[in-house]
Parts: structure tokens; sequence; C-alpha cells
DNA sequence: CCCTTTTCACCTAGGTGGTAAGAT
DNA sequence: ATCTTACCACCTAGGTGAAAAGGG
């Protein structure tokens, strides 16, 4: 089984209805002799940062076998076959035609995989690695999205069978889960300035933005 | 087999006679409602940082099975039975009577461990999570040294034989290195005015003492 | 007009040696 | 006198939304 952490935070987004930032490279690279080379200099990771999830999307495991290997990993599914845009005048979002086509459907493996059930199991399991992009040419393996348009993210624990011979992507052997309360917008700027109140309210990061007041 | 990375540095500074720092808490925990709760939350790491080793030691591995189980992790060994100080005006190193009791002999597991042999040599491991510290009563996993006295670091790969049961020290299945230019003297605060000198010319977290001139 | 990109100040998080005070 | 500790300014590294600029 898995729980979903900090429940009652992205109850709280979904309420406003929940939006996501991506971006092609959120920090520039510098060039020159300074900044190069080496941006972290195992080869991968990549030069430039694109955005995180906030809420993080964290899950409490149990129930697995604590001596069997197991892949962790998210991806993404369109809502629905709609573009969206926001009316500021009634703070609503509104269906504005048809999707555009879906970017490459990829998968995020959690990068602690593979483990052991008894390691997942031992603490909260964090996609805080996770970064989103709308640069469909994306050759970071981020995970691809359009803007405007909405997604449910999707968990998933593949059970990596010794007997087999390799990890390919087994229709059994796994197990996944659909948490509606995480279903998002993808934006590249926020809409509701509810929920922009509630990422600065709620992401340590964020701290710059805040007026002054407390939160427990 | 295993390369040492950075073995000209690590000369430079065994040449001059390598001391690294180790404290019982660098940075002081911060307390009340402000700083509380979470320190990074997911129960381990702990409350407090001791220092890293600068250089860092790091290997590049050649050799292993690809598709096999390695558990790769360091140790410290006194290089002698000798306590030391420094004698500033002929800038050496002395004999001063014999080794403090050793403290319990600790090992540090790579993070990452275990992992396939592939992992493992796709890139260099580094050991940059290890930490020194003095605390005899240390309970954060930290390698426990005197300080004034020397250490050699070793460094093992251990075979994780699929056959065995558990993951206990199998006194065959794993080989072990030793670098002799990875030696040094355990310290509370540098003795050697080079070795300060090359730690802030070389060390990127230093570079606010530089004085001011290029380094390639 | 609607949406995207770029740049920025301001944070979190944590790794440096210096320095002065403390301990033995 | 020798060694250790506590605190500090100054870095690296990177995650925020704001605001201005750019593009259709």
């Amino acid at each position: 089984a898995a729980r979903l952490e900090m429940g009652s935070l992205w109850e709280e987004f979904n309420r406003l209805g929940t939006e996501m930032i991506v971006t092609k490279a959120g920090r520039w690279v510098p060039e020159g002799p300074e900044g190069f080379p080496g941006w972290g200099h195992p080869l991968f990771p990549p030069p430039f940062l694109c955005r995180r999830m906030f809420p993080t999307f964290q899950v409490k495991l149990s129930g697995l076998d604590p001596l069997a290997d197991y892949v962790l990993l998210m991806d993404f599914i369109p809502l629905d076959d709609k573009r969206y845009r926001y009316a500021f005048h009634s703070s609503s979002w509104l269906a504005a035609g048809r999707a555009e086509p879906a970017a490459p459907g990829r998968v995020h493996f959690h990068p602690d995989s593979p483990a052991k059930g008894a390691q997942w199991m031992r603490q909260i399991v964090s996609f805080d690695k996770l970064k989103l992009t709308n640069n469909l040419l994306d050759d970071n393996g981020h995970i691809i999205l359009n803007s405007m348009h909405r997604y449910q993210p999707r968990f998933h624990v593949v059970f990596v069978d010794p007997r087999r011979d390799s990890e390919r992507f087994a229709h059994q052997n796994f197990k996944s889960f659909s948490f509606p309360e995480t279903q998002f917008m993808a934006v590249t700027a926020y809409q509701n300035h509810r929920i922009t109140q509630l990422k600065i309210a709620s992401n340590p990061f964020a701290k710059g933005f805040r007026d002054g007041d407390p939160e427990p």
C-alpha cells in the first residue's frame, strides 16, 4: 500500500486548483573561464535546472517484501483532451480548444531505484529530484508537459522479479497509484493569485515573499 | 582495480604533510520555535555537522562484474602507535608519547551501497558524505579519530555473494586498497600554514579566504 | 491580448578557515 | 604552552516568485 504524505496540503491546493510551473531553463548557465567547466561534473546531471513540483510528491509505503527489489517511478497522464485558459474576471479556468499534441511520454525513476522493500518502507519516499519542463526537445530526462493542460501524477511500484532475466517492463509485477488530490494545471506563470499566496506561505524557498505572519 | 582520483592534489598535500580537521559539532543547532522541527526530517541525518575530508576520497573502479552487487566502504587505521605535536619553530611534527586508546573502529558505507558493478564503474565514486569527528560518544555513525594521530584511509570493495544468505562480512569476497598519498594527521586546527594555504587555494568552499590570483 | 522567457533579489542548506575564548 | 571549542563572515549550490521584456 502507498499513503500520500502532506495530504492536507495537497487538498488545500486542490481546492483552489493546483498549478505547477514548467520552464525551459530555470537558471541560466554562466559561461567563459568562470563558471565552466564542471557543472557538478559527474556528466549527468544537466547544465540547467527546470522546476520541481510543490508540494513535493511523497509517499509512505507498506506491505512490500522487505527482501525483494523494487523500482519506484512516476509518470504524468493528461486528465483530458483540452487546452485551458484562465479567466481573471471570474477567477476560473475555461476550456479553450483541443489539447496540443502530447509530449513524448516519459517516466521519472526514483534515483534510489532499485532498492529493497525494507529500504523503501523505512522512511518516506520523496520525489524531490523530479523536474518539469515544457521543452519538447529536452534531453536531460525531465518530465515534459504542455503548459495550460491538466495532468494526473501516477506512482508505480515495480517488483524486480529475480527469476526473469532483465528489468524490462513486465506487464505483471507492478502496482500503480493515482491520488486525485495531486492533479494540477501546468503553467508557465501562476494564474490564480490564491495559488501564488499558498505557495509563498507553504514553500520554505519562497520565504522571501512572505509579508509576516506565523504558520504552524 | 581502483584508481585514486585527484592523485596530484593528494600528492601535493602529502608532500607538506596532510592535515584533516576533526570536530565535535561544526554548526550548532538552532532551537526554539524557529529552526525546529525538521532538520532535513527523514529522521537521519543528524542535527549537527562534522567535517568532511579535503581532498575528497574519490576512486575510479574497473574490472568489476557489471551485473553483480557490490558494497563499497572505507575505514581508517592508525599509522603508528604515537601521539604527535607540531614544532612551529622547525615547522615539523614530533612524536610526543604513545597513542591514546583507539576509538571504536567504525566503517563508512558508501550511501549508494549496494549497487551493481556497472553502476559503480559508470563514473567516479566519491566519498563526499564521509564525516570525521573527535567525539568518542558520537552516535551519528561518523568516523571517530583521535586528534594529533596519524591515519591511513582504506577503501574496500565487498562482493555481495547471492548464494550466501546475508550481507555479513565474509572474510572472503572482498578486496582492499590503501593509497599511501592519502594518509593524514587528524587535527582540531591546522598546524602547518602551508597546508592551510593549499586548502584555501584548492577547496572551492574556502574561496572567501583567497587573496586573489588564478589557478587552473 | 494572452502567454512565455529572462533576469533578479531573496531565500534554504551547508561547507570553509579565522579568531577569540576556553580547557588542561 | 598546547590544544580545543564556539561563533562568525564568506563562500558554493540551488529553489522561490516578482517583474520586465519578448512573442504571437
